[in-house]
DNA sequence: ATCAAGATTACCT
DNA sequence: GGTAATCTTGATA
């Protein structure tokens, strides 16, 4: 079992927080899935934020929907959806109940449970030490290797299977900011945000 | 009941 | 760089 004394997890007054200082805020933090015999940890390295009040491009949008109805509650729960009939997205919600926030996790570096991310992703195929990056550089591929899926979504980000651990806030000289990536509506919003050089990067 | 779109990825030329 | 894969959801009739 992961001994979680030693780490300050991070509560439901980081996550009740305006979304875009939340997803600045969760880079760097340590994304912790703890199964029954494993335990898969990493880095987020890269992130987008989405807001149904103003941003065409969130699911929460055009209100609340069965899909949607996790985005609506107050921050600290785990949105997981299922798109293009393969991959599933995990997000982090934000905010206070009825915001419709929530924060996309693009970009992980692994540092517990490797092997097994490596695994869950390429079933056949042997992955090179170069290639290593390919395993957890894009949202769908993160809930691939941790094997997040519907089932997950609603989970409480304060309980003991799924969690974020505390970091020191990464330097602003290391954080990068851009225009989100896949999406049509709202393109022109500046919300994506990410470690500057790192090689786990869904887009260079 | 029907239908178009989708917060992506892998594989092709 | 282009696009097929694959299916759920939400909107419209």
């Amino acid at each position: 079992m992961f001994n979680t004394e030693n780490f300050t997890i991070l509560t439901k007054k980081f996550y009740s927080r305006p979304v875009l200082s939340v997803a600045r805020d969760l880079l760097g933090k340590i994304l912790v899935k703890v199964e029954s015999d494993k335990l898969l940890t990493g880095r987020i390295v890269e992130v987008e934020a989405y807001d149904g009040n103003t941003d065409q491009a969130a699911h929460s949008f055009n209100g609340r929907t069965e899909r949607n109805e996790v985005m609506f509650r107050e921050g600290g729960y785990f949105y997981v959806y299922f798109t293009y009939g393969v991959h599933h997205c995990c997000n982090i919600v934000t905010g206070k109940e009825n915001h419709g926030t929530a924060v996309l996790i693009r970009a992980i570096e692994p540092i517990d449970g490797i092997e097994i991310m490596v695994k869950r992703r390429f079933a056949k195929k042997k992955l090179s030490e170069k290639e290593l990056f390919n395993v957890t550089n894009g949202p769908g591929k993160i809930c691939k290797a941790f094997r997040f899926t519907r089932k997950d979504s609603g989970t409480e980000l304060t309980g003991k299977k799924i969690f974020i651990i505390d970091q020191p806030k990464l330097k602003k000289s290391k954080t990068g900011v851009s225009e989100r990536i896949g999406i049509t509506k709202s393109k022109e919003l500046k919300w994506r945000f990410f470690e500057i050089g790192n090689p786990y990067l869904s887009r260079k």
